[in-house]
DNA sequence: GACGCCCTCCTCCTTCGGTAGGAGGCGAGA
DNA sequence: TCTCGCCTCCTACCGAAGGAGGAGGGCGTC
């Protein structure tokens, strides 16, 4: 005997779902709801809600932020996220967020009530067949950063030492400063910085640098040059 | 049948992984390595390996770079997490990088068994315990950029528009010729998002903006203005 | 010793970024 | 209607940023 929720603003769908649950899981209480607001009053009225399968379209919460919003107030709510959405990114991020499951729109009755039991189990469920097909990411992701890397590489360690200075929005001055030199001679570094990474401004080079692990390749740089 | 790799560093941990795999999955092929590069090499050596179980601990890959490299010499290669880290991060970490499963060394010999049938039958498997207990991270994360998100909500549309493309990189100028207005115009809603966000510099307001989704606000605004 | 690389600093100059202050137009709401 | 906030643009001024070009000293290699 479950307590679920629905919370999607299609009634349709609702009423499909609705339809999955009473075969499967017969008396379990369904509730349903059309919007973020809805789902969580309706969550107030019965304590022991065991499950919200959460529409990512819903009118007051575009994409994740509906599951934001309820993790933040009502931790102890588990949320499964119902969606048309098959990206990745997307599962990890609602994953990241706290969901105990995902559930593809397009799963087959089947596998969805599979998935709702494994869930009300207290397992996790993700679509298989997306999170096994992993990333072309690390591939996509790595030629990327690979130019980035090289050019990265070519900087002497004072350019590095400057590179991450700029990084933290410090000025001209402020990194003569806190490297005690000459600002001229900043100026020198960061000319420097911005030819070898074919940038044209300091802007561009903070965002060039990007996610890149400054520190760890300026410690790498020490030891190489002991 | 199916043919499995395990690589630890730890002999004796190896032994007793190959007696739960011998017990639970007979006739199966056990691979054994040490190290990163032994794994990879046994790899080559038999093409139909079905699942790289994978150490942390590694001597030539510290953490999740290990995992990071396999991926990207040998993304057809399915492999699951073994470790003793039990942080959700790592978790999530490891999925984002295409990890099939995360098994942590304290579950129990019965659990573990489970665990590599539901991955060699192409699920997924995730620490239960772990993923079910979602985040304090929801709460910690929001009040540190809660003033910043204060500060944009205060930021008009215009100014919204503006700062996104600060953070692209934007000159004045190129800001000025993508909205079709002056640059004085350009300069005078650059000095407001900068009073507003209280920073000195683009550069300043670049970093603070930060992660923010500034494309979801803006969107965001415009609906709440309609 | 000569060469190359790096770090240091300088001057001169241009452009960019940012502040201050003012001003007109326009739409929403009292 | 009048007010208020927002967007628009302007002038004037000044400091920051960056390019060009030169120059000296330290350090390691051939």
């Amino acid at each position: 005997m479950y307590t679920l929720m629905v919370a999607d603003d299609h009634p349709l769908f609702r009423e499909a779902i609705g339809a999955v649950i009473a075969s499967g899981l017969p008396d379990s209480l369904l509730l349903e709801a059309d919007s973020l607001e809805g789902a969580l009053l309706k969550a107030e009225e019965h304590e022991e809600v065991d499950l919200v399968l959460l529409d990512l379209g819903l009118p007051d919460a575009e994409g994740l932020s509906g599951l934001k919003q309820i993790r933040e107030r009502r931790p102890d709510l588990p949320v499964a996220i119902l969606s048309a959405d098959q990206d990745r990114r997307t599962i990890l991020d609602a994953l990241d967020l706290g969901a105990v499951g995902y559930i593809t729109k397009s799963t087959p009755r089947r596998d969805l009530l599979a998935a709702l039991t494994r869930i009300l189990e207290g397992q996790l469920y993700l679509p298989p067949d997306i999170m096994r097909r992993p990333p072309a990411e690390v591939q996509r992701q790595t030629p990327i950063d690979e130019d980035v890397r090289r050019r990265l590489s070519e900087l002497t360690i004072k350019q590095l030492e400057v590179l991450i200075r700029l990084t933290h929005g410090a000025s001209n001055k402020v990194i003569a400063r806190e490297l005690d030199i000459a600002e001229t001679t900043v100026k020198t570094h960061v000319s420097a910085i911005l030819r070898k990474l074919g940038v044209t401004g300091r802007v561009q080079a903070i965002l060039a640098a990007g996610s890149a692990d400054l520190d760890a390749l300026l410690t790498e740089r020490h030891e190489l040059s002991r």
